[in-house]
DNA sequence: CTCTAAACAGAAAAGATTTTCATTAACGGG
DNA sequence: CCCGTTAATGAAAATCTTTTCTGTTTAGAG
């Protein structure tokens, strides 16, 4: 948590009570989440919430690179919080319950090596993005029965 | 070019004559285009384009597979047309023309290995965009001087 | 070629996202 | 702790994207 508030002042961001609140909700759950859904939440701690205020944290946050984004499966735009402290790395997210863990699974030399060979060309990076069930959805819990 | 009309009757979609400028469009130049562009260029041939038909158009061959999308720096959406007839490939877009090249390098086998093992999950599909500078763009050419 | 059914296209409206601007909150220096 | 500076916030407006609805076009049958 420390980390992360670190993050917001090393970028000449202030840290408000929204920013607070936002770090909290994406660190407390590790999956995707709609801008509206962000807002919702944030309306229990909060009297008023606009809705471009919530938009700016998450654009703000993708730009200091403490949050990320990922496309759901109809093009829409999500947020996510990575854990790991790499400044380059993938993740896998999971299809059913939208949750992301982050990967040290990177293949930068060999596809640049592929590039340079079969493109004439030059990677610069690459964004990787697995999808899949992850372990809780895999296997059905016989004591959960909701 | 008969092979994506084929597509797009394939997919009980009609053969307008705005989808064929499409079409054509996306096939005579290999690179990322903005809805708004797409727009621009169709105004050349047609009196009347709605902004609705292009979105509707770009969506509607997305999900036949037709063209895919792809995010720009921004978080902009942008659409380009796949050459290869592969089911799943993915692209190398270039940073500086935004052309876009279909790829053969795919790694499912190792990642489905790799997330098994790490996270004990099931990795179903990954998506993967590799960004650079390609053999144009990145060999400046004295005779061109524009 | 004409007719018919189904799908398309544009206009207008609705919904989502971003910008503008006046007010409020954060934070460093007294 | 209080004040002044600077940035953040919400409301409203602007812009972008999607949906709804109705007249038009396509494609296939005859």
């Amino acid at each position: 948590m420390e980390y992360y508030l670190n993050i917001i002042k090393q970028n000449n961001l202030k840290l408000t009570l929204r920013r607070i609140a936002v770090i909290k909700l994406l660190l407390n759950e590790h999956r995707l989440f709609t801008v509206a859904e962000v807002r919702h939440r944030l309306k229990n701690d909060f009297s008023r919430v606009g809705l471009p205020t919530v938009y700016r944290i998450l654009q703000q946050f993708r730009e200091i690179g403490l949050v990320q984004t990922a496309l759901s499966a109809n093009d829409h735009l999500r947020y996510f919080i990575c854990t790991s402290r790499k400044h380059d790395h993938h993740h896998f997210i999971c299809s059913q319950c939208d949750r992301v863990y982050c990967l040290d699974y990177c293949q930068q030399n060999q596809i640049e090596k592929y590039i340079e060979t079969e493109l004439h060309a030059r990677a610069d990076y690459h964004y990787l993005q697995i999808v899949g069930l992850c372990e809780h959805c895999r296997l059905p819990k016989a004591q959960d029965s909701d």
